[in-house]
DNA sequence: TTTCTTGCAAACGTTTTGCAAGGTA
DNA sequence: TACCTTGCAAAACGTTTGCAAGAAA
């Protein structure tokens, strides 16, 4: 078992929840991969993993914060945390496609004086912004 | 007939689209609204629309840049795009599901801020924050 | 053994589609 | 008139639930 199965089992079970093969098997599908439709994970998962539990394990997943929905257009897929894998968000080219990242500090530094103003506690965020690179404007 | 319904009805046309009540009706709902679901929208409408076309409706709407999507959490709602209305982004309160419009001229003099650091000119930007707005917290 | 999880099947809610009737240009 | 749009009913999805059998603690 790698060093961050251990993590979700440990995490399982101090909440009172069992460790499984079908629970670690969808952890291991979202491991180093983009984020996944539920429709792919299905098919990943094939025979391994019921749809009502899988599901069901992300349900358990979320609440426990091991992964959370990325809305895409008028789907959403589901990704790692923060706290299992990277996340960032990026400024995209829209001529040659480079992919810059955001500063991540700033970033928050801005989204927390803007919910200071409503007092407003942000909990999650999103960004995306398209343009032109330095190369390509 | 009010000064924005004409400008849906020009575009409609100039698509080769009919005016209807139907489509004006779905329109006034939005306008000078917060964003809708389409389970609002349809209870709104009452029986003056029928589901499916108010679906078709939407997907009229978009694609001819009047409306748009906004996600939220694992929902989506429906709003008038810049063009027709002011607001673009929000902050968006998990327990209550107020929505708190994000101050525009900050956001865009923060993403000047980002892009000038890497000489990028940004054109199109999208960011949705989720946490607990003061009610909530 | 006790409690938690799973697979299955059925139920639900949302979105889409075909088609004939009705409205718009 | 010719074309576009609507309402209706049914189908197609995606997601959730109840329950008995099976696995984990």
């Amino acid at each position: 078992m790698s060093q961050k199965n251990t993590r979700i089992a440990t995490l399982l079970k101090s909440n009172g929840l069992s460790v499984t093969k079908q629970r670690l098997t969808v952890f291991e599908l979202l491991e180093g991969s983009e984020p996944l439709t539920m429709h792919e994970l299905q098919q990943l998962a094939g025979d391994k993993l019921d749809r009502a539990s899988l599901y069901r394990t992300i349900a358990v997943f979320e609440k426990l914060g091991i992964v959370h929905h990325v809305n895409i257009g008028w789907k959403y897929k589901i990704e790692l945390s923060d706290a299992f894998s990277e996340h960032h968000h990026h400024m995209t080219c829209l001529r040659c496609h480079k992919i810059i990242p955001i500063n991540e500090q700033e970033l928050e530094s801005f989204i927390n004086n803007l919910s200071a103003e409503h007092q407003f506690e942000p909990v999650e965020h999103q960004i995306e912004i398209q343009g032109y690179c330095a190369d390509c404007r």
